[in-house]
DNA sequence: CGCGGCTTTGATGTTCATCAAGTAAAGTGG
DNA sequence: CCACTTTACTTGATGAACATCAAAGCCGCG
């Protein structure tokens, strides 16, 4: 069930300046007409793989996994977005339908914009178009680089690289609730569900976490570092 | 050694209007006079990791690769990119130094426009700016779609991606001499250089493909297609 | 309360990297 | 141009890393 509601005005959303700030007041107010805010609550689907591609789709706030379903059922995740990053990639320029599908893993609240609108403010103003490409490249860089990074790694170092990217990236703190399941963290890293298990064990019998269910605390952040450095 | 000399104008360039169509007259005329052609023998580096960036850069023809050097030693390749491909990906947006680095595996020609001029445009003429990111995001997204591809597959897969790459790919050909050795192979792919030359024996072996030294001949398609596809 | 999905641990086997050793090919300097 | 060195290629043997299978406890949900 999606729950369609205006929350605010783009002109006061806290994410204005970080996207839409080179934007004239008329283009503002045009996307803020325009744009469609829905809430999707955590497990629902954002889109499909294959979907066509209407909109611009800018994460607010919550997180969302975007992933591909390969032979039917082995599921395999591509990133995880957290807000302010573009949820569609780069493929809202260079394909006309959705690669990757989307599904919300907390509650979350996405921003959908027109494409056509957003590709008329890129012909129309030029120092929004190019602040708008270093943002979503970025985006993309990013993807590309995780991917290497975890897959030049093995097993321990994968961990390692999870566990860090919610503590550092997402959550800021020691101490989270993981929002994925351990069979997702392994689609998300290549390996097996078990094996994520079996790492998580080894590394609370080390003392480097402490694991309660979905609740984890990193108690020695600087063995965990160099177990990702080392790979 | 590098020969650096203007080869072509332009106007001219069987790929302006692959990428500058949507440029003036005179925007033309300038990126003409700015450019720089160089020409690079096969094995000769084009940028090095680290170096800033200053240049749009832009493979007229030949093969390059990109690859990250890690722990000093080992080379990790993270793309081969063909004529046409913008080969600094979209670092160029969102890093000011370069992330990677190109060296040529063929003998190869590369276009350098300062990067500024091409801000410049995209800041004024709407339309090119519109155009160029189709361009540039088509070529990172498959980047991404290439990666996932690969670390889904186990060994047999992966060389059966990398044959039908440089098959339908780079040189339209069942017939083509590989441009690079095993060991570059394996550091594409993610696996040792000795399973790269067992599975490749063993495809001889089984009549998928012919081997001599650096020349490949692919014999059955259909079959080769379907380990790919299998993984 | 019972079913299905998630989690966990142990046992087993496969896949793969690594080591070793030898041959071929390609540079390099006299 | 030849001896020399280095680099690429190849095959076999070994062990480590990892997936898979199996079984049992747990939890949420209708």
């Amino acid at each position: 069930m999606e729950l369609s509601h205006k929350i605010s005005n783009c002109k006061e959303c806290i994410y204005k300046s970080w996207v839409f700030k080179n934007l004239s007041e008329e283009e503002l107010k045009t996307i803020n007409q325009k744009k469609i805010e829905k809430f999707f609550r955590k497990g629902e689907r954002i889109c499909y793989e294959g979907d066509k591609i209407t909109s611009f789709m800018y994460l607010q706030n919550g997180l969302v996994k975007l992933f591909k379903t390969e032979l039917n059922t082995k599921e395999h995740i591509i990133s995880i977005a957290k807000p302010k990053d573009f949820i569609g990639l780069l493929s809202i320029f260079s394909n006309t339908n959705h690669i990757y599908s989307i599904t919300s893993i907390e509650d979350s609240t996405v921003c959908f914009v027109n494409l056509e609108i957003i590709k008329t403010f890129i012909k129309k103003n030029g120092v929004f178009a190019l602040d708008f490409f270093e943002k979503i490249s970025s985006v993309s860089d990013s993807v590309i680089k995780t991917r290497i990074d975890i897959n030049t790694r093995q097993l321990r170092g994968r961990i390692a690289y999870i566990l860090l990217f919610f503590t550092k990236h997402i959550y800021d703190s020691n101490n989270f609730a993981l929002p994925i399941s351990r069979k997702e963290v392994a689609e998300l890293i290549d390996m097996s569900t078990e094996n994520v298990i079996r790492v998580l064990s080894e590394f609370r019998k080390d003392r480097l976490i402490q694991i309660e269910g979905k609740n984890i605390e990193i108690l020695d952040m600087n063995r965990l570092q160099k177990i990702y450095d080392l790979g």
